[in-house]
DNA sequence: GTTGACCTTATAGTGACTATAAGGTTTAGC
DNA sequence: GCTAAACCTTATAGTCACTATAAGGTCAAC
């Protein structure tokens, strides 16, 4: 039996955050010592490598108390685990799609601010470029 | 003279988010009319102009009132605002880069759940994989 | 006996909103 | 004059996944 600091350095998960995973229900509630010291047992921590594991794959802790309540009542996750991550994947590639998007259209600004004077107004400086876009800067060049 | 629906409107902030802004200080406290309703000018709609396009760009609140700060002291922001974009720039380069890997690690394990078994323990499905990584299930194939 | 490393609970803070409750004002229609 | 709706007001709580803090109890070593 683990005390809640030993089971911290087995998964690298913080005590606290082991105790606000039980409070949420995530984790079952341990068994005490004597002295009222939560106590964990071998499945408590595999239990709470598979949540680390998924939170590493970002799945939402919703999602893994999801996957771990159709082991609870004896039913294969796999089908519900297949469904998150397919649909994990697509959020991901948007999410990529969003910030080259981003990253694109920082780098332009980035670049044209390089040539532009200081200003206090908003007018002549990279501020302007924030508030109107790109594409009305380059409008207004033309 | 606008009401804060108008402005709301005109912006595509909602009146929620207006307040809000106007609670943390990023926003100037508007001018009241009789019956005590928000009334806004046009500087005010400029710089919520402002706040919104800078949050497209993923610059947080802090940020924003930092550089509008320096604007109220009648000093130029620029080269705080270009510190902050090459900062963002940075910042995406590696939400990018962690965002590829998480997607071909998902990719990979999806792949192999898909020859797979259901099972309600984890020993032979894709929740024993999410549990040990692909690199111990490729030792444990050898 | 006291220091330090553990453990306990409860509560509040993070960021950027969003939602809800409970009420006041204004306008249009009947 | 009444009522319904579409506005507006404030205050407070909820979101997500933690993280931090306070205030205290327990235990082993010296």
């Amino acid at each position: 039996m683990f005390s809640i600091g030993e089971i911290s350095q087995q998964t690298g998960v913080s005590t606290q955050t082991i105790r606000y995973y039980e409070r949420i229900a995530l984790l079952p509630e341990p068994s005490r010592a004597e002295n009222g010291y939560r106590l964990y047992g071998k499945t408590d921590v595999e239990r709470l490598q598979f949540v680390t594991r998924a939170r590493q794959l970002d799945f939402s802790l919703d999602d893994i108390a999801e996957i771990l309540a159709f082991r609870e009542r004896n039913e294969a996750p796999c089908s519900v685990v297949m469904d998150i991550m397919a649909q994990q994947i697509d959020e991901i590639d948007k999410r990529i799609a969003d910030l080259i998007r981003l990253r694109e259209e920082l780098a332009q600004l980035h670049r044209i601010g390089l040539t532009m004077p200081e200003d206090i107004e908003m007018k002549h400086c990279v501020c302007h470029l924030i508030k109107t876009g790109i594409q009305n800067e380059d409008r207004a060049n033309e």
